[in-house]
DNA sequence: CGGTGCCTTGAACACAATCAAGTATGGTGG
DNA sequence: CCACCATACTTGATTGTGTTCAAGGCACCG
């Protein structure tokens, strides 16, 4: 299986937990593809296929608000990730989904949960890791709703710094594929928002953004943003 | 079964689309208990038993914010509603409920979902429950984190007009027991705003309000500031 | 070089929170 | 049944956070 990540930083250990917990799963999994960077996978509405796993590269799930304006980022998918869960039960997927920068994905290819010819054990398991991720979701948006810009994003950059942890890269220094305007729109504020709250971040020593690169120096202090009202 | 309200309007229908989906589990429940207004069901972090049907009266599900302030409010459980779900695949429930009025309600008694001893095809039945109101959830959290006060406030009514006209109540007057303090804490907005913004509902003719009773005027009118951002 | 898109920064504005009275309402005891 | 108190609700004034509007800078790419 191919878990390397597009980014240079170093991989500390080889083993992203969701992989694991999926072994049932993978039995079914169709051969890994490419998809190109800026590419959609999934239309909006669009009948459900099955789940993808995504190996490498970074998408986005968005839900296109009527009033024309910019969309609304509902998940950023990263390598571990499962692509369709909230969909698992429905005849269709929710939202389109497409990719930020290149992406290897593979289809779990099955038409309904009931369809899925696994066994009871991996039945639970599976519905344990969609309990889960719906239970991070659900968290997220309490405390998006809840918090201030500060804590929503240091909060981000937290999410960001545990992702790669898990995946065995550096939490200190990563690179994150989406845009500002992306992250806004993920964190439900202004481009401008986020770029001023990232300016006075770095002013007060909290962390170094170039570009795309992010460095966190003081996870400490981000981490008590983060948990302030 | 005892679906009587405790207001007094009219019974047009007399099934809730929640009971009929949930024969099966409904052979396990519990006898009928009643529980006085203002009294805790069960305390944050408490071991998971079950999960409990409303027959009658309202409960709401409440986060306590570490910093001291005001709770947050998740859910208000009306008659139909099943008290639990988002605790299904854990070992204890999340948040503290309390009821808000004088409530009926049984309880389905069961340790873990493996161990529910149902057939295969409730099963999954409860998982659709479980998916279809997780989605209804996520899609007002949704709405709340990106809309304005009063599309949230006009969405709340007609959510609460469905509600009732899914109960076989009429759907243009209802008693809503909860105070305006707690409306505003599921809202994610202060209590003086949720004033404000029902005494301009009032005045632009779209409801009334007395005390707890409310009469929506214009249905029309409250969905189109539902939907606009 | 000169573009184009993305990001940053500044200034003005708007919406909702907070602070602060003042007004109903409901429950309790006389 | 009324007087009283506590609580909930309403309304106004002020403040603050974040959006919007607008301009300028930087980098990547022809």
């Amino acid at each position: 299986m191919n878990t390397r990540h597009t980014s240079s930083h170093n991989k500390i250990t080889a083993a992203s937990p969701s992989f694991s917990e999926l072994k049932a799963l993978l039995a079914f999994s169709q051969p890994l593809f490419t998809l190109r960077k800026k590419t959609t996978l999934i239309t909006d509405g669009e009948k459900f296929k099955g789940l993808y796993l995504v190996h490498s590269g970074l998408l986005k799930q968005s839900q296109l608000k009527k009033t024309s304006e910019n969309e609304i980022i509902t998940h950023f998918f990263f390598p571990g990730d499962l692509i369709g869960l909230d969909s698992i039960f429905e005849n269709h997927y929710s939202g389109s989904i497409a990719s930020i920068e290149t992406c290897g994905l593979s289809l779990i290819k099955f038409h309904d949960i009931a369809n899925l010819p696994i066994t009871k054990e991996s039945h639970i398991q599976l519905l344990r890791i969609l309990s889960k991720s719906m239970r991070i979701e659900h968290t997220r948006l309490w405390r998006t709703l809840s918090q201030s810009s500060d804590s929503r994003l240091a909060y981000f950059f937290i999410t960001m710094s545990s992702k790669f942890r898990e995946q065995g890269y550096s939490p200190n220094s990563f690179r994150l594929p989406m845009s500002r305007q992306e992250i806004a729109n993920y964190l439900c504020m202004a481009s401008e928002t986020v770029s001023r709250i990232v300016s006075r971040f770095e002013n007060e020593g909290l962390l170094s953004a170039n570009g795309h690169e992010y460095f966190i120096l003081n996870p400490e202090g981000l981490a008590r943003i983060a948990e302030k009202a």
